[in-house]
DNA sequence: CCAAACTGGTTTCATTTGTAACCATCGAAA
DNA sequence: TTTCGATGGTTACAAATGAAACCAGTTTGG
């Protein structure tokens, strides 16, 4: 292999993010075209659809989101009156964010087509190479996370 | 697992982004920081690197870029003077563009820091986990390839 | 008790991006 | 040859993003 030349290819964080653009564009059809969401707003409903309630930094920590993201994620879902804050009783720099009705029923009608989604990507493989993609990113995390 | 609910941590599209966003965000010092590229513009230069000429469409197609994003990295490594372009002879449309001296300079300089960059990364993992990622990346690639 | 450092969250501003419209030019078909 | 649809590439505009400044409230150390 040429010591000069770089071969994009095969080079593996380009292809790592090539993949995961592509089936981060073709998800992001499930809560783009039916609500219109962008995908920190489409995190940031996920994450109180799964946890209940969580305030913007916790929310930020689960999703790897920044602050601003998150900001104007939530800021745009109580717009839509899909969430509510709750001022913190003891720090009253904190709010304690939660989904309103509207906001789970929205959520609820998306868990499936993710799901779907999810399981249609992973049926085009082999039982090996589901492995090993999950595997492999498993993998991948951890050594990013001690560093 | 409970179908109401979706576990964002461990959704496949989701760690694939974040996994991938993670190492290009790391990668990207190597471009940014020394000579304070965008993504777009090392890729076109990696590109051009590798193969030595290619029009737009070309590098559009070679690096997963949308040809406005081809478009204005051409233009801004251009006014670097890393690059020229060159009128095609039969099609008046098209442009070949090959990198200069100094365009060819900064390359050679960034192709050693990339490969030892991608050496490191999977250096830390053990050669099963290597096996792992590769293949697993791989197989979604022509899972999403043909479709 | 008070200043200084820190933290949760928002806003501002510059940059980047995506979409669509656009301007040539080309090729095929009438 | 003229017309019309496709193609290579650029531009205009709106939306999304990141960095840094910011505000309010909280903690810490003297």
């Amino acid at each position: 292999m040429d010591p000069e030349i770089l071969e994009l290819e095969s080079f593996l964080p380009y292809r790592l993010y090539r993949l995961a653009d592509a089936v981060s564009r073709e998800f992001s059809r499930i809560y783009k075209d039916s609500h219109g969401l962008t995908r920190p707003e489409w995190r940031t409903l996920s994450g109180l659809g799964q946890r209940g309630t969580m305030t913007a930094t916790e929310l930020g920590e689960q999703s790897a989101m920044h602050k601003t993201k998150v900001s104007r994620a939530v800021a745009e879902l109580e717009r839509r009156r899909w969430l509510i804050r709750t001022p913190d009783d003891n720090d009253r720099r904190v709010e304690h964010l939660r989904l309103t009705k509207a906001g789970l029923a929205a959520y609820r009608e998306m868990v499936p087509l993710a799901k779907a989604f999810e399981q249609a990507l992973l049926a085009k493989l082999s039982a090996d190479e589901r492995t090993s993609i999950v595997k492999g990113v498993l993998s991948l995390e951890t050594a990013l996370d001690r560093r």
